[in-house]
RNA sequence: GCGGGUGUGGCGAAAUUGGCAGACGCGCUAGACUUAGGAUCUAGUGUCCUAGACGUGCAGGUUCAAGUCCUGUCACCCGCACCA
C-alpha cells in the first residue's frame, strides 16, 4: 500500500481500459443472443471538422449510462454509433480547400471515432454506419425507388426557397425567418420542378403513432403541432353568373351566415379563369405581382397591416342565403394552406375583422356574447348562434355538426380535414448527397433506375463546384449525366439532384441491425430479433423534422412488408443544452465554446462524464462551470482514496446497511428517469459516509464501484481490478436493494406549533397517533410554547410530524 | 399572438402524496497539516447585528401546514406563427 497515491492517474488508467475494451468485443451486440435484447439509440453525429463538442458528450451520456447498466443487468445491449456524413459543411469545406469531400469525410469520421473512444463511450464500434458509403446509400436509394413505385415520390412545380449564396434550394425549415439556415443570407422565392415525398398521406398515421411512443409532453405537442391537423369543412360558394364554385376550407362552418366577403390568395387560379370579367384587372394584377415578389416570410412579417384589392366584376353567392358577396385578393390568405380561399367572417375571426375594418365591410354577428363593435368574438365555448336561421340557438359545436350535415345533404359542401404539414421537398442541387436514382428518357419519360443497378454512385471527380443556375454540380459531369434508358436502351440523362440530408438519417436505426447486408437493407430475422428501438435520445431540435421523417419512412417500410413494426421507437427523450459560462448558447463567435477534449486532457474522461451528468437535470439547459469540474474530480479522488480503508469482509458493514440500500434504490430510479444529477449526489453522500469510518468492507466498496461504473467506468474498472478481480465490471451483476433493509427503526419526528417547527425528536417507527401526540406534548420545549394557551387542534402524521395549533 | 417550459442562496441546483426549504456540488470564511498540491482534513456558510423574525419572480387565496394546490400578474427561454 506504500505506493498508493491520493489522486488517480487518469491518463494511464483511461488509456489502459480503453485499450482493453476496444480491442475486445465487450460492447458488441450479439445477434440472436438468448439474453433479452435492449436497443439504445442516440442521434448519430454529423462528423464536422470541428470534432466533438460538449453537446455530443451530454447527448450520448444519458444512454451510455443506461447501456452500461443494462449490460450489467444481463441484457444483450445494442448501443450503436454511425455518421450522418452527407451535407453542405463538408462540401463547402471541400470546395474551399480543394479537397474531395470523400477525403474530408473519412478524415473527420476517423477523428470522431478517436474522440468518442477518448471519452470512453461503450458504443458498438463494429456496426458503424456511414451514410455516404455506397453500400449504405444503395438502400437509401432503394427506399426512394420503393416510394416512387408506390406513387409517394413525385415531381411537381413548387415555389421553393432558394439561397442565392449557397445556390441551393432550401426546405421551409432550413429557411426559417427568410434567412438561409447555413449562411444567413436572404432567401428568395423561385419556381422549380422538384421532387416531393408524399408525407401528407401519412399525416394521420403519424398522429396515431404518437399514441405508441412514450415521450414527454413537449415532445408530443411539438410533433402534433407540426403535423397540424384541423377538422372542418369545405364549402362551395357559387361564383355569380357562372357554373364555377369557389371552394373554401373552414373550421367554423357554423358562422356561414356571418360570411360577408370572400378572400382568395394572390396565386389563386380564379383570377386567370375569370380574367376577362374582372373590371379592375390591372389593379388586381399589380397587387398579385407585388405579393408574389415577397417571400412567404415577408408576407408574414408585414402582416400587421392587412392589404388587399377588391376584385370588381366578380361576386360569390352565399349558398345558404343566396346573397351576393364581394371577393377580395389578399396575401393574408396563403395558397399553400386549405384551398387558398376563405369565407371571411369578420365578426368571429380576428384577421377578417381587421380586414373588414380597414375596407369598411359589413361585420355581422352570428354568435352572441361578444362585443363586435370592439373586436372579433372568437370564443367557441359559450355563445349561441343568432341571425342564422338553420342553426339559431345552438351551441357552436352542435351548430358546426348540423351545418356540415346540411351542406353535405344539399351538395353545398362536405366535412374535411387539413394539415399544416406539407409534402417533403426531397432534393438538393448539391454534389455531396445521395444521387436520386432516376433517369429521364425522351421516349419513356421518367424511368426509375432498376434495383439491380443500385447504387447509383457519386462520381469521383475534381469539379463539384455549384453552378450559377441552381443546378446540381452533377449536371456538369457528362459521364455521370449521360446514360442509357433502362427501358428502351436509347441515350438518356440522369437526374442530377441529390437527396436532402434528412434522407440517410430516416432509416439508419434499421441498418445498425445488419450493417453489412448486401442483399437487403437488413435481414428479416435480425429486424425481428432486435425489434423496435427501446429508447431513443436526441436533441429537441430534431423532434419535429428528423423524428417525423424517420417515423414516416419506417411506417412506409412497414406498409410494404419490409419492417415488422409500425412505429420504430418505443420511447424518446431529449437532453437539455449545455450553455456557455455566460449563459448563452455556445458558439465560436461568442467565444464561449468548451472543448470536451481540453477537459479530458486536464481532468480525465471520467471527470468530464461525472460533471456533465452532475451539472443539472439532464433534460434542462444549463450553463457550463469549470469550477464544477474540479468538484467532480474531487469526488472521484475521494472514491479512489477509500481503497486503503478496505477490509476483506464480503458483507456490508452493519451500520451502513440502511444507507447502502437507500442509495441502491435511489440511484436505480434516478438513472431510469434521467436524474443523473441526484443519482451522483446520492453516491457522493454514500462516499462521505464511507469516509467517516476508519474502515469499510470490500462489499461496501464494490457496491459503490458498481453503482458508479456507468458514470466513471475507467476508474471503477481500475479499482475493481486492484481489488483482485480478473473479470471486468462490464458484465458484473448490477446491485439490487433489499426492501427489508430500507426500513428505519428509529425515525425523526418534527413537532411544530402553528405550523412552525419548534422541536425534533426521534421515536420508533409506526407509533400510534395517540402515543405520538402524547409524546410530542410532553416535550419540555413544546410545553414552553403551549403553557397558558389553549390547544385548538392537533394534527398527527404518523412517522412524520405533529402539529399543535394553539391560541 | 398562440403553444410548451423555467423563475428557489454568491453560483450549478435538490425537495414522492401539500408535511424540517436549500440535499449534493462549487465558491467563500476560519483552523489543522504540511516534502506547497489541481492538495488534503476539521468546522462554518439563505437573509437580518442579536433574541427572534423573515425567506422559493410578484400580488392575492385555500389549508393546521404551500416551492408544491387555486386566481391574477411579471420576466426569461424554446417551439409555431395571417393555418382560415
Amino acid at each position: 500500500m506504500s505506493e498508493f497515491v491520493p489522486s488517480f492517474d487518469d491518463k494511464k488508467i483511461e488509456k489502459k481500459w480503453q485499450d482493453i475494451w476496444y480491442n475486445g468485443d465487450y460492447f458488441n451486440a450479439k445477434d440472436f443472443s438468448d439474453k433479452e435484447k435492449y436497443y439504445a439509440l442516440v442521434e448519430y453525429p454529423y462528423p464536422s471538422g470541428a470534432g466533438m463538442h460538449i453537446g455530443h458528450i451530454r447527448a450520448y451520456l444519458g444512454l451510455e449510462v443506461i447501456s452500461r447498466k443494462r449490460r450489467m443487468e444481463g441484457k444483450n445491449v445494442l448501443f450503436p454509433i454511425g455518421f450522418d456524413a452527407f451535407g453542405l459543411p463538408t462540401e463547402n469545406y471541400a470546395i474551399k480547400n480543394q479537397i474531395h469531400p470523400r477525403i474530408v469525410t473519412d478524415k473527420n469520421i476517423e477523428t470522431f471515432i478517436k474522440q468518442l473512444k477518448t471519452a470512453g463511450f461503450s458504443f458498438d464500434f463494429s456496426r458503424m454506419v456511414d451514410t455516404t458509403d455506397p453500400d449504405y446509400y444503395k438502400w437509401t436509394q432503394w427506399i426512394f425507388l420503393k416510394m416512387f413505385e408506390k406513387g409517394l415520390a413525385y415531381k411537381d412545380i413548387a415555389y421553393v426557397n432558394f439561397c442565392p449564396s449557397c445556390k441551393v434550394i432550401l426546405s421551409n425549415e432550413e429557411s426559417q425567418g427568410g434567412k438561409c439556415d447555413r449562411c444567413d443570407s436572404d432567401v428568395v422565392q423561385m419556381e422549380k420542378k422538384v421532387w416531393f415525398l408524399k408525407i401528407t398521406e401519412y399525416a394521420d398515421k403519424l398522429l396515431e403513432g404518437l399514441n405508441d411512443l412514450e415521450c414527454n409532453n413537449r415532445i408530443e405537442i411539438e410533433q402534433r403541432k407540426w403535423i397540424g391537423k384541423s377538422t372542418g369543412a369545405y364549402i362551395y360558394f357559387p361564383v355569380k353568373d357562372s357554373n364555377e364554385r369557389l371552394k373554401v376550407f373552414t373550421t367554423r362552418a357554423d358562422t356561414i351566415y356571418g360570411a360577408t366577403f370572400m378572400v382568395i390568395a394572390p396565386e389563386h387560379q380564379l383570377l386567370e379563369k375569370f380574367a376577362d370579367r374582372i373590371v379592375n384587372l390591372d389593379e388586381v394584377k399589380a397587387y398579385q405581382e407585388q405579393a408574389l415578389r415577397k417571400s412567404e416570410f415577408e408576407r408574414i412579417e408585414l402582416s400587421k397591416d392587412k392589404t388587399g384589392v377588391r376584385i370588381k366584376g366578380l361576386e360569390a353567392i352565399n349558398p345558404l342565403t343566396n346573397e351576393a358577396i364581394p371577393i377580395f385578393i389578399s396575401d393574408y390568405v396563403m395558397i399553400t394552406y386549405g384551398t387558398g380561399a376563405i369565407m371571411a367572417v369578420p365578426a368571429h375571426d380576428t384577421r377578417d375583422y381587421e380586414f373588414a375594418r380597414k375596407y369598411n365591410l359589413e361585420i355581422r354577428e352570428v354568435i352572441e356574447g361578444g362585443n363586435i363593435e370592439v373586436e372579433a368574438y372568437t370564443d367557441i365555448s359559450g355563445g349561441k348562434l343568432v341571425n342564422s336561421p338553420l342553426i339559431n340557438g345552438l351551441q357552436v359545436k352542435k351548430a358546426i355538426a348540423k351545418m356540415i350535415k346540411h351542406l353535405k345533404d344539399n351538395n353545398l359542401g362536405q366535412a374535411a380535414e387539413q394539415f399544416k404539414m406539407k409534402d417533403w421537398a426531397f432534393n438538393r442541387q448539391r454534389y455531396w448527397g445521395e444521387p436520386i436514382p432516376i433517369i429521364y428518357c425522351d421516349d419513356c419519360g421518367v424511368v426509375p433506375v432498376p434495383y439491380e443497378d443500385l447504387p447509383v454512385k457519386l462520381p469521383m471527380v475534381e469539379n463539384f463546384m455549384p453552378t450559377d443556375t441552381g443546378e446540381s454540380p452533377l449536371a456538369n459531369i457528362p459521364e455521370y449525366v449521360n446514360c442509357v434508358c433502362p427501358k428502351c436502351g436509347k441515350p438518356a440523362k440522369r437526374e442530377t439532384d441529390t437527396m436532402p440530408q434528412w434522407a440517410g438519417s430516416s432509416w439508419y436505426f434499421l441498418r445498425y441491425l445488419d450493417p453489412f447486408n448486401d442483399k437487403e437493407l437488413a435481414s428479416k430475422d435480425k429486424l425481428d430479433y432486435w425489434g423496435r428501438v427501446d429508447w431513443y435520445n436526441g436533441g429537441m431540435e430534431h423532434v419535429t423534422r428528423h423524428l417525423i421523417y424517420s417515423r414516416f419512412w419506417n411506417q412506409f417500410l412497414y406498409d410494404i412488408g419490409v419492417v415488422p413494426h409500425k412505429e420504430p421507437y418505443m420511447k424518446r427523450t431529449a437532453q437539455g443544452m449545455i450553455l456557455g459560462e455566460d449563459n448563452e448558447k455556445m458558439s465560436k463567435s461568442r467565444g464561449n465554446v468548451v472543448n470536451p477534449l481540453d477537459i479530458i486532457e486536464a481532468y480525465g474522461a471520467d471527470t468530464l462524464r461525472t460533471y456533465v451528468l452532475f451539472i443539472s437535470d439532464y433534460e434542462m439547459s444549463t450553463p457550463w462551470n469549470e469550477n464544477g469540474v474540479k468538484g467532480a474530480r474531487r469526488f472521484l479522488d475521494k472514491v479512489w482514496r477509500l481503497f486503503p480503508k478496505v477490509n476483506q469482509s464480503d458483507q456490508y458493514t452493519k451500520d451502513l446497511e440502511l444507507i447502502i440500500n437507500q442509495t441502491i434504490q435511489g440511484v436505480e430510479s434516478d438513472f431510469e428517469t434521467l436524474k443523473f444529477n441526484t443519482a451522483i449526489a446520492k453516491m457522493m453522500i454514500l462516499t462521505n459516509e464511507y469516509n467517516k469510518l476508519g474502515e469499510i468492507s470490500k462489499a461496501d466498496y464494490e457496491l459503490l464501484l458498481k453503482l458508479l461504473y456507468p458514470v466513471a467506468p475507467h476508474l471503477c474498472e481500475e479499482i475493481w481490478n486492484k481489488l483482485g478481480h480478473k473479470d471486468l465490471l462490464v458484465f458484473e451483476k448490477y446491485p439490487t436493494y433489499d426492501p427489508k433493509k430500507l426500513v428505519e427503526d428509529v425515525i425523526p419526528i418534527v413537532i411544530s406549533i402553528n405550523g412552525k417547527v419548534r422541536d425534533k425528536i426521534e421515536t420508533k417507527r409506526d407509533l400510534p397517533k395517540a402515543e405520538l401526540e402524547a409524546l410530542a406534548k410532553s416535550q419540555e420545549k413544546i410545553k414552553s410554547y403551549t403553557e397558558g394557551k389553549t390547544i385548538i387542534k392537533v394534527i398527527v402524521v404518523p412517522n412524520k410530524l405533529v402539529n399543535i395549533v394553539v391560541k
